[in-house]
DNA sequence: CTCGCAATTATGCAAGTGTATAATAATTTC
DNA sequence: GAAATTATTATACACTTGCATAATTGCGAG
């Protein structure tokens, strides 16, 4: 008897790192939004998928309220960084035109980034520091689309006053936004590439600009 | 003592018509999903909130589930019903100035909507009879839209073949969409009129077609 | 090597959940 | 106007929820 167990040795848990075990309740808990919504998160949930039990949860987030608010702080942060890094290198115009093609593709559009959001939708609404998350990256991405449109812009020889730029990045954002959400809502409706095509061809006419993703050649 | 209650006589309860009460249940639910998402839409607070108790729930609607069916149903109606009527009469070009404006703004344009459209998220993309009601109510959206786009271009003698018609459909209802979505998660970003005007802007670049909301005049 | 401490599990609890069933009372029917 | 009907209320139940507290156990310090 008292044979050790098939593949761990019979420990009964492991001790890992705060860092870790945080990160693996914060990444269970947007997995579990995006697939049944907040409803669905619950704690047990959330604890089974990241291998621990329940109790661990209030070990490391003093209530379930603060462990939400963690991962819509982690996963607003992934995403302005997957956005800082989708734009690259190049000519304004380039970067524009990558920034908005990376941002009506996979994995950006996806039908659980739709869910996460929406999930998170309702909390933002009432909860003020998640309001201060939203808004924070609210405006970083449209001061970034604002940013490139200006320089975009100014590479073709125009200039447009501060108003004028930000009505720009408020529409172009909302293109995006738009297809991004149906895009993510409706995944059969739109062939591949569709969605970044539209962009790209809405994006140039409301700038003024013809505007293509650059076809990379070997 | 036992005088009469101040308003009622002394009835416990009155009996309503199917309809009404059908009515109202699906009115309280649409209200608590708005107000607290699908979470906070308990049984007993959609009783509470139509005045009755929470066993006639069960009369009308076989579970709840089928009564979150019939409330995602009767606001998608609702939201065409009011599409419909916005536009109008008129040119096609002031019948699609209209439809736009009239869509980013309120009643349209408000975060209880958004609310709504984000508390459902979830069942639409795990129930499929919910899934064919947005279905349905996204295709009645976007083919409208596009009609009133071809008659607009036909207006100006310009002409375009079914697939540039649709693209230019979805772009179109993509900015709308964008902006309703952004004015109802941020009341507080934009002024009055702010969204309508980018809006129209916005649709007027992607058609190529200037595009004016008709100042009326008395 | 063993001891102490913190990470982790185990257990329990009160409140809230949807649903089922029985009891009441308002309206209709004859 | 009494009886049948059924809309409505009342009560109960099994289950889930978040949270609290106690009991373990892995692991590093001495």
């Amino acid at each position: 008897m008292d044979e050790p167990d098939v593949q761990d040795d019979s420990r009964k848990f492991t001790r890992e790192s705060a860092e870790y075990r945080r990160e693996a309740l914060i990444l269970a808990t947007l997995d579990l939004i995006a697939e049944m919504g907040v409803r669905g998160a619950t704690v047990r949930e959330i604890a089974a998928r990241a291998n621990v039990t329940q109790g661990l949860i209030r070990h490391y987030f003093s209530s379930k309220e603060e462990l939400i608010q963690a991962a819509y702080e982690h996963h607003m942060n992934t995403l302005t960084d997957q956005t800082a890094a989708s734009s690259g290198e190049g000519t304004a115009l380039s970067r524009l035109a990558n920034f908005v093609d990376a941002s009506l593709r996979p994995p950006i559009v996806d039908p659980s980034a739709v869910a996460l959001w929406a999930g998170f939708l309702n909390k933002v609404q009432h909860d003020p520091k998640m309001q201060r998350i939203h808004q924070r990256t609210y405006n970083y991405f449209r001061d970034y689309l604002e940013a490139l449109i200006v320089a975009a812009l100014q590479e073709c020889g125009r200039s447009i006053n501060a108003s004028e730029a930000m009505q720009l990045a408020i529409a172009c954002n909302a293109v995006i936004d738009g297809l991004w959400l149906e895009g993510g809502a409706l995944p059969d409706a739109f062939a591949e590439g569709q969605l970044a095509q539209i962009g790209l061809e809405s994006v140039s006419a409301i700038i003024g600009i013809p505007l293509n993703k650059e076809v990379e050649q070997p």
